[in-house]
DNA sequence: GCATAATACAAGTAATTACTTACATAATAC
DNA sequence: GTATTATGTAAGTAATTACTTGTATTATGC
């Protein structure tokens, strides 16, 4: 088994100057997939923008995707933090609140971050399915799972896996979809509590 | 206001060999989007699949952009038949009943089309908002209004359009996803099963 | 049958893409 | 302080992109 650099980077930066230089690229990307959508961010755009050559890009990163994939870690990171922090607050809420809450901070969350993390996410999300996306996905599975079976008893589910795959999909889709193109007459809270009622009625 | 040739085209193909050769056009699209996704799709290889000459195709499309959105429209106009054909002969069906009719036939017409529609679908469904995606929604989306109306009075809901929005957007997500992306351990009819319950506990 | 319009193609173009090579400067080791 | 390594840049490259220009071929009007 071969050994690979952290990330997938092609060399590690050690000097805290080169450090500086991998997290500009990093934001550089982050603006332009924000501004220009996955398909109108380019290698020497990034250069360009994080005011690096592009030949020192391609020094620490091996190539476009790995690049990519090194912005989408660092977001599912600092998201999976969050949404964790959360969960283990409501260790007894119902169903209603739970959703209520995680709904919320999703929304907040991609307001304050411009929604370019939203915008990776969905590009990605569909057509080809990135390990990092996949393993996300899974993390906030498993969390929905903890909190669920503390309240088995309750819920009128025979599949309980089954079911927190039908809810996750339909909540994160529905957020998503409001977040990326609203209709101009649903508030926030309109879509939020329709979907803690889709959610309570179909566990409870 | 300026009057424009139909669908965007920038000339009407007149004589027999031009349609034809318009419709190899979109065909060849059509084949190299399921391939190759859409950021892989070229108007030269498209020119290169159809057996037509690079400047042909520019004589009848004045961009990418509306070839793209010529096979759109001819694959929705396809769906919205077959769909609109389903829900017509579902007068008085429950929405346990027609939410499962419904889903079968998408997953059905996914599997003989070869995926190629969702491809295109669910590509340029978040991020662009393609006016024919719109409309296309729109049409859906208020078949199942006709459908819902009759039965107002059995519905616990409050807000009927607002809840057409939630349950159509699930289920959508929630087909798209098991069909790009399928768990392994899920047979259709699992999924299937599961969003009807979805449905039903929501409406009912 | 011939003038005219419709259709097709050969051969481009300028711009942009992801990515390299060769070389210079800055930091660290000792 | 100097040898060595880490970090940075200037200036490319070959391939690919969407799209054009100019010309030849085919069908149609009359």
């Amino acid at each position: 088994m071969t050994w690979q650099p952290l990330n997938g980077l092609k060399k590690d930066p050690k000097q805290p100057r080169a450090r500086q230089t991998v997290n500009r690229i990093i934001d550089a990307t982050a603006q332009l997939i924000s501004e220009l959508g996955l398909e109108g961010m380019t290698t020497n755009k990034v250069a360009d923008r994080a005011n690096v050559n592009i030949a020192s890009l391609y020094q620490y990163f091996p190539n476009k995707q790995v690049l990519i994939s090194a912005l989408l870690q660092r977001q599912l990171n600092e998201v999976t933090l969050v949404l964790n922090n959360i969960l283990n607050q409501m260790e007894d809420a119902s169903v209603e609140d739970s959703t209520r809450m995680w709904a919320q901070l999703a929304i907040q969350y991609y307001r304050q971050k411009g929604g370019m993390m939203t915008e990776v996410l969905t590009n990605q999300y569909t057509h080809t399915t990135l390990p990092e996306v996949r393993e996300f996905e899974h993390r906030l599975m498993e969390a929905m799972r903890r909190f669920l079976v503390k309240q088995r008893h309750r819920l009128k589910v025979s599949d309980l896996d089954l079911s927190i795959y039908i809810a996750f999909t339909s909540c994160t889709a529905l957020i998503l979809k409001h977040l990326l193109e609203p209709v101009p007459y649903y508030s926030d809270e309109q879509i939020v509590e329709e979907l803690v009622q889709l959610m309570a009625r179909y566990f409870y």
